[in-house]
DNA sequence: GTCTATAAGGGGATAGAC
DNA sequence: GTCTATCCCCTTATAGAC
């Protein structure tokens, strides 16, 4: 049995070893999903032996939920971050180039993320109807506080929401679809931020 | 050995058992991905055992690659269908509207895709290359010349689509998030048409 | 802590009766 | 055409030596 799997105190080589199984076990779910991945895989990806991954992890659930939950604990901080300092739409482009360089820096984590809700996400409903629509709401009221007060055009926030989501994700999670269409060589970042700074603007300015 | 089993002349019952392995199939593989589902899942949905199952078709994928090909046949309709008829800025919206309404009527159809993209498109690489990408080209074109003949507000035509396509199809891919937001008995449909009209015209409108 | 060997079970596919 | 029984590989997880 493992002692320390809750993440209690850890020795330096422990620390190490979960790190490395953590970065593999993403990569690998990431890109197969939770079925799809294997522990060989993932033992190959960390450099270790099945065995010695199971002395680790109990389980290959048990990896996965260590995962989801690492993730779900930083990826709603850009939302949580969206305030009333400053010029509302600086906030919310600001919002919007911070979720495009998040797809850009962490694709893995965004595609674990998408595995989970395309598959129904069971294993974090809990999340999604309490801690995130929690969380929705809230910055919905702020953002119609935008709108009332006139610093922002009408728009439905909740919508406005899904579509930053949705718009900035997506150069993580269909990358090879897109890479398909611009072509292996081209980054589409640049000329992404470029777009969605202009679409937000042109919608939202007064 | 099947002797119809690449869409030859089939009878009436082969016809209709093919259906229904499609449709038991397609719900499958769009719920769990091609890992996660398995021919039990599959023949259990279809209501006929599993032996039964792969006297119609030789393999699992086998019947993966029969839903791909039918879906890659009809997918990209709606783009092949934006022309150079009437007003520039109808035509889009028009286009946005057949895609949401996509995602409302064949949400499995949407998540099956993604499935397919998120996990590196390998099976369909060569369409999304070939035939997307090319049919991509083509539509960019004909917007770029409303660009500049002043029909539509100057934008990169490319990432205009892609926006489409993420916008419209994350309410049927992330439908599990969506609904813990807004609420399994509100139906997110009426209110996603009406702002992504109001963002597409503000974005393109002169 | 790490390894080799292996148990246990799931799941794709086939054999052969009917 | 359809079924029951079964094969066999793949994969998760454990046993036990070192």
């Amino acid at each position: 049995m493992r002692q320390e799997a809750n993440g209690k105190a850890q020795t330096r080589i422990q620390k190490e070893k979960t790190a490395r199984i953590h970065t593999a076990a993403l990569s690998v779910f990431a890109a197969q999903g939770f079925r799809g991945a294997t522990l060989d895989a993932i033992a190959l990806e960390a450099g270790m032996s099945k065995p010695n991954l199971l002395y680790y992890f109990e389980s290959k659930e048990a990896i996965h939920t260590a995962l989801i939950d690492k993730l779900m604990q930083t990826w709603l901080d850009p939302l949580r971050e969206l305030n009333d300092e400053g010029e509302p739409l600086d906030n919310i482009l600001n919002y919007v180039k911070r979720k495009l360089q998040m797809s850009r820096d962490y694709p893995r984590e965004s595609r674990l993320f998408a595995n989970e809700i395309l598959q129904g996400a069971t294993r974090i409903q809990h999340l999604l109807s309490g801690e995130l629509k929690q969380l929705v709401n809230e910055k919905s009221k702020l953002i119609q506080r935008w709108v009332m007060t006139g610093k922002i055009r009408d728009v439905d926030p909740v919508h406005l929401i899904f579509s930053i989501w949705s718009l900035t994700q997506h150069y993580a999670d269909f990358d090879a679809q897109i890479q398909a269409v611009v072509g292996a060589d081209t980054d589409p970042y640049p000329d992404a931020e470029a777009y969605l700074t202009t679409l937000f603007s042109r919608m939202l300015q007064v």
